[in-house]
RNA sequence: GGCCCGUUCGUCUAGUGGUCUAGGACGCGGGGCUUUCAUCCCCGAAAUCAUGGGUUCGACUCCCAUACGGGUCACCA
């Protein structure tokens, strides 16, 4: 039997990184099975109902590269579907209408079990703790426990892979199942993610949105890379992986029980180690993509700066500030006196200077630093306002005669 | 509070009865390289494997209890 699985967002708001994680799951499961992953839109809630929300949850998995099935379902477009489900309940009185909604009647004896794929785990509630449930709200749309099951079934899901969220509401689904005399899809609840307060990921606690890192200069392999480890290890102690490494290696019994922290520092450090590992080509596109003013920039320029700023930013919105210096037009940082002293002799050197290249340049400043004790931090304070920055013989020597001069010049007057 | 799940360095984790005086990664500290800052390289600190009982010749690994943490108790998903 082919394995089909889903991904079932909620369009109330744009979903974040943990709600992200579990379609990633999703994903690489499904694909490592060779089965078919569906996109469905659970829109029952009208009052949270957010219009945008579902362009969003596309953007978010196209920019991951999480791909689906090409039809896109709807529960708000399967009324009649819910209706008439709930109908056969009702003639077989195993659900009753409570103040304009339908209750479905849960077993108050015996016990409800699964097998939980996630650590392979029983996992038992007894009946007498369930309460009896809504599954047609009084506005006609069905909750999501009832829609859920019901489309589930209808469309042929044999794995469910969610939030560890849903346990406590599993058995209301199971014995939906039941009720209709149903074969069960395989459960598996992955643990959530928690914050740094060690509560789950919440947009309440200023949980990010995939859409978030990639506007934070993020990278997606390095999103996705960070994302697949929070709960799942291959063994050993491999990291850096591509997505279809991870596809080729994913397999359920190796996701951990434990509710993992996210830790955007490692995130961070994972993301540099991605940019370094780019081409000087790929992250030139990566940059342009990012940034829509950097047309300004002259194309050979860039060349040049691109592997200077390769192994400096962690981010791609680093870049910016990083190379501020091929950017400005006028100067907004100001010279004590010692500085000044030096800024004059090394403009008559500069101006001297036949052969405008980074080592006759770095001669320059050297010889200074010799003469008057000083050190590098100096020269980049007098030509970029900063105490560090990019290499600054090579940038001056990509800067040019010209506007290196300007900036002292305007310096000292 | 009831019910459910979990517990290895600060964090992500390896580990499936003996190879563990517990390995890797992030972060942190120190050093090297060096034109600043990074990158890179080397070294180091950091877990009495939550605690207490079992089982066993032998437990991080199996069982039980306790503690702690998390999830959930909606006409939200």
């Amino acid at each position: 039997m082919k394995v089909r699985t889903r991904i079932p967002p909620s369009p109330t708001g744009i979903p974040h990184i943990g709600n992200t994680r579990t379609a990633l799951f999703n994903y690489l499961f499904t694909k490592a099975q060779g089965g078919e992953l569906i996109l469905r839109i659970e829109d029952t809630d009208r009052a949270r109902f957010v219009p945008e929300a579902e362009k969003a949850i596309v953007e978010i998995l196209e920019w991951l590269g999480i791909k689906y099935s090409p039809k896109v379902e709807r529960q708000s477009e399967r009324l009649e579907i819910y209706k008439q489900h709930a109908e056969i309940l009702k003639n077989k009185k195993l659900a009753y209408t409570d103040q304009g909604a339908l209750r479905y009647r849960m077993p108050k004896t015996g016990s409800t079990k699964w097998t939980d794929a996630i650590g392979n785990k029983d996992i038992t509630f007894e009946n007498k703790t369930q309460e009896d449930f809504v599954i047609i709200k009084s506005d006609g749309f069905p909750t999501y426990n009832f829609a859920n099951v019901v489309d589930d079934h209808l469309m042929d899901i044999t794995h469910v892979l969610r939030g560890e969220e849903f346990i406590s509401s599993t058995p209301k689904h199971i014995q939906l199942y039941r009720a209709f005399g149903w074969e069960l899809p395989v459960f598996a609840h992955l643990p959530v993610i928690l914050g740094n307060d060690h509560q789950k990921l919440s947009k309440r606690h200023g949980a990010k949105s995939a859409l978030d890192y990639r506007d934070e200069g993020y990278l997606k392999d390095a999103l996705l890379n960070y994302m697949v480890l929070l709960g799942w290890n291959p063994g050993g102690d491999r990291e850096i992986m591509s997505i279809n490494e991870m596809i080729q290696i994913f397999d359920l019994k190796d996701i951990n029980t434990t509710s993992p922290i996210f830790d955007s520092l490692k995130l961070t450090w994972m993301n540099q180690e991605y940019i370094q590992k780019k081409t000087d080509a790929e992250l030139k596109d990566l940059l342009v993509e990012y940034y829509s003013d950097l047309k300004a920039l002259q194309s050979d320029v860039f060349d040049k700066i691109i592997p200077l700023v390769k192994t400096r930013i962690k981010t791609l919105a680093e870049f910016k500030e990083l190379t501020e210096i091929f950017f400005i037009n006028s100067i907004n940082w100001d010279l004590i006196d010692q500085e000044m002293e030096i800024a004059k002799s090394t403009l008559t050197d500069l101006k001297e200077l036949r052969d405008w290249n980074k080592d006759k340049l770095f001669a320059i400043m050297k010889v200074h630093m010799e003469r008057k004790k000083i050190k590098m931090k100096v020269f980049y304070k007098m030509f970029t306002g900063r105490e560090r920055g990019l290499p600054l013989p090579e940038t001056l020597e990509i800067l040019g005669r010209e506007k290196t001069i300007n900036i002292l010049e305007s310096l000292i007057k």
